[in-house]
DNA sequence: GGAATTATTGACTGGTGAGTCAGTAACCTT
DNA sequence: AAGGTTACTGACTCACCAGTCAATAATTCC
């Protein structure tokens, strides 16, 4: 009978081609580097994929893939928090969970990152996703009072996707992962002021909730696990394992 | 006598380089179709400059070199301005100036965006020269009680980094300029209520700041002329003029 | 018009690397 | 052990393109 496949040699080669794609992009890519890292021949690699261009794709539409099951729109969610603790616990949640997954899949961040030319669709894809998502939270809050309606959504969720997306930059270009927490309780509170009615920003006041206290590591991660998502199915096309 | 050598060459050469490394990065343009739509030869190319990689490096450079006579660091000015309507002023002039910049040079800002792999020196230059820059003057806001000082400097130089970044972006997928100062009030708007110490924030209402009125166009750039600097020599190797 | 000199040209060279494919290895069945 | 089939190998092909350079053009002076 026929010759059984090497059930690793396809993981070790997208693997690979993840952190060579990272550091020289595609077109700095050399199959025959990406070959000889995975211990794999140049046949196996196009036995695997059409092209490196196919290969290329292959991880980040994984990759875009994973994205959407993370960052979810609020449609997705059965329940949305009511009180200004629970507000900020939401969002704190959200955005380590978020910024986790940007930690765990760097290389392929950097990937999408550096595409250009005729690749840069994946990158658009990638923003784009991200933009609509943050848009739909920025109406909702506004449409429930929590958020300046006067604002235009469109220029809130441009800055705030801008402001957040370099926060990643800045993660991902750490060697170790750095305090994300913390940083990402004060992005939050500098966008509360910023955004939030007089409403909401008194309803924060009242639960000391712009102090140190809620904020606190304590009062948040230690309740809630990181990572709890609901309602929506898993990623269907996760190839990748993440991985620190 | 000698031939002359043609004043325009270099020109023609440079400014048609700087939209094919835009439209397809280093790695992706050919020499061939830079000449071409330059209506030069090649070796005329390669009297001008050493390599491609050569012609990509001076149009960056040149760039970075005129950016730092646009976006100047707090020591660079002998007076700042004192009162909450004259901060919000002169940060409207600054903010629509460096703008009105990166839209003037958006293909060399698309070159420097897709910079990767080995050129990523210069991506990291160019943007570690502005986070220097904006963390300077958040350092002076905290220090002269405008901003709150609580807040990690590097961290809030990386929010409105990301965020303007982003803004930018935007403005330069547009086909048309948009209308950046209508962007930049609601952005100073957010940032000043979010990073504002109350002391700031009380001028600012009594100045009736944070409403429309001020941060009116007919009140902001009809009386100060935009681009005007002062105090520091111009750009030395600004090679390619800016233009629309 | 010819000479001397410098600028410019574009056919050409040589290196590179994506992708191919004939040969070999690995598997199972007979 | 041999046969049939599929996976895998890596030397090889060939298209591509950065960079070169012999030939030509353009200039001024005599």
């Amino acid at each position: 009978m026929a010759r059984i496949p090497d059930p690793t040699a396809k993981i070790a080669l997208l693997r690979t081609a993840t952190d060579v794609f990272a550091e020289r992009g595609l077109e700095g890519a050399k199959v025959e580097d990406i070959t000889r890292r995975a211990r794999q021949s140049k046949g196996a690699f196009y036995l695997h994929f059409q092209s490196k261009e196919d290969a290329f794709r292959q991880v980040v539409e994984a990759f875009l893939a994973r994205l959407a099951d993370i960052y979810k729109s609020p449609k997705d969610f059965e329940t949305l928090p009511a009180s200004g603790a629970e507000v900020v616990r939401f969002w704190l949640e959200r955005d380590e969970q978020m910024l986790e997954f940007l930690w765990q899949n760097r290389s392929v961040v950097t990937m999408v990152a550096g595409c250009q030319g005729q690749n840069a669709y994946l990158l658009d894809a990638f923003r784009l996703e991200v933009r609509r998502t943050c848009r739909a939270w920025v109406e909702l809050s506004q449409k429930r009072g929590m958020m300046d309606s006067k604002l235009s959504s469109e220029l809130v969720a441009t800055l705030v996707c801008g402001a957040y997306d370099e926060l990643c930059r800045q993660m991902i270009r750490s060697p170790r992962k750095p305090p994300i927490l913390d940083w990402l309780r004060q992005t939050l509170a500098i966008f509360l002021r910023g955004l939030g009615t007089p409403t909401l920003l008194r309803a924060l006041d009242r639960a000391h909730v712009l102090q140190a206290r809620v904020l606190d590591a304590k009062t948040t991660s230690a309740k809630t696990p990181v990572n709890r998502s609901r309602g929506v199915a898993v990623s269907r096309r996760s190839l990748r394992p993440t991985y620190e």
